[in-house]
DNA sequence: CCCTAAATGAAAACGATTTTCATTTTCAAA
DNA sequence: TTTGAAAATGAAAATCGTTTTCATTTAGGG
């Protein structure tokens, strides 16, 4: 690792290593709070301005990729072979990952088709997980008003 | 749209007559300070908190979603019959959309098989358009380090 | 014509992201 | 091994889009 980022025209030191590899060791779509967390267990004294920097030099440098799911929170999730897109739960916030291979074949066409020389694709679905659809179906009424403005 | 609105338990206003009227004039991809400076254009004593509630209406009664492209800005797209995904440009932030009714229907079915009840999609493509391809393959170098951390 | 709920505008609050700046560290060349 | 320029860090502040607050105005049914 230390000599890719050399090739890139970076250096390593420890703080970029021990969050790259609390990065690698944790699942996908992981926030800049919860690496920076997780990081600070076992060196409390990295800023998170330093985390947020190797997140995103991370990225720069093609091991990740930043995903937007509707919250307003980025995400990074590492770059797979396998590309893969998200089922988000809008009820418990729970992320399932499904392959999207083929999808992915599809959309690059398209995009040819257009012109277009695709870079990353970005599949995210919203909608209710199997549990929470179980649980809405039991209790609760079906609708409120008043849910956004003020 | 008065008597549609009122069945929602919402009332009319000359301002959100206008800001409804001018989101819909507008074309897809909407963010709130585009639509904020067109309402101006015509009316300069709305505020921006009401452009900005009056977006959240017509996505909360139906009539468009929120689309995050990738840039940290939230957009918004009228709801088409037609299901539609994004071709993002980086180069020139220019938007491209194409039909994925058939796609929407495979990814339905994805999330059907892991009991996911989808309520909607969102499939951006991030790459470079046909002309920003052509210009990069003309001039300039190839990649010049620096670009985004400090 | 009233009254109440809803809507508005301006400004402030918020929260995540990004930058600044002074200091420290890396690492390659001498 | 010493040295110096470039890069990295940490803390704090700045940004920036989004959201809320609050005092006031307005819509529209009764």
């Amino acid at each position: 690792m230390k000599e890719f980022l050399k090739t890139k025209g970076f250096k390593m030191t420890p703080q970029r290593e021990l969050i790259f590899r609390s990065f690698f060791e944790m699942g996908e779509h992981v926030s800049v709070d919860e690496l920076y967390d997780r990081v600070r267990r076992e060196d409390n004294s990295v800023g998170y301005a330093t985390v947020w920097r190797n997140l995103k030099l991370i990225c720069r440098v093609g091991l990740a990729e930043e995903v937007n799911i509707g919250d307003g929170i980025t995400r990074y999730d590492r770059v797979t072979k396998v590309p893969h897109g998200h089922l988000f739960c809008t009820e418990c916030k729970s992320v399932i990952e499904f392959n999207v291979e083929q999808l992915v074949g599809v959309l690059a066409q398209k995009a040819g088709e257009r012109g277009f020389t695709p870079d990353s694709f970005k599949i995210e679905v919203q909608g209710v997980c199997e549990g929470c659809r179980a649980l809405k179906a039991s209790g609760s009424n079906g609708h409120s008003e008043e849910t956004g403005l003020p």
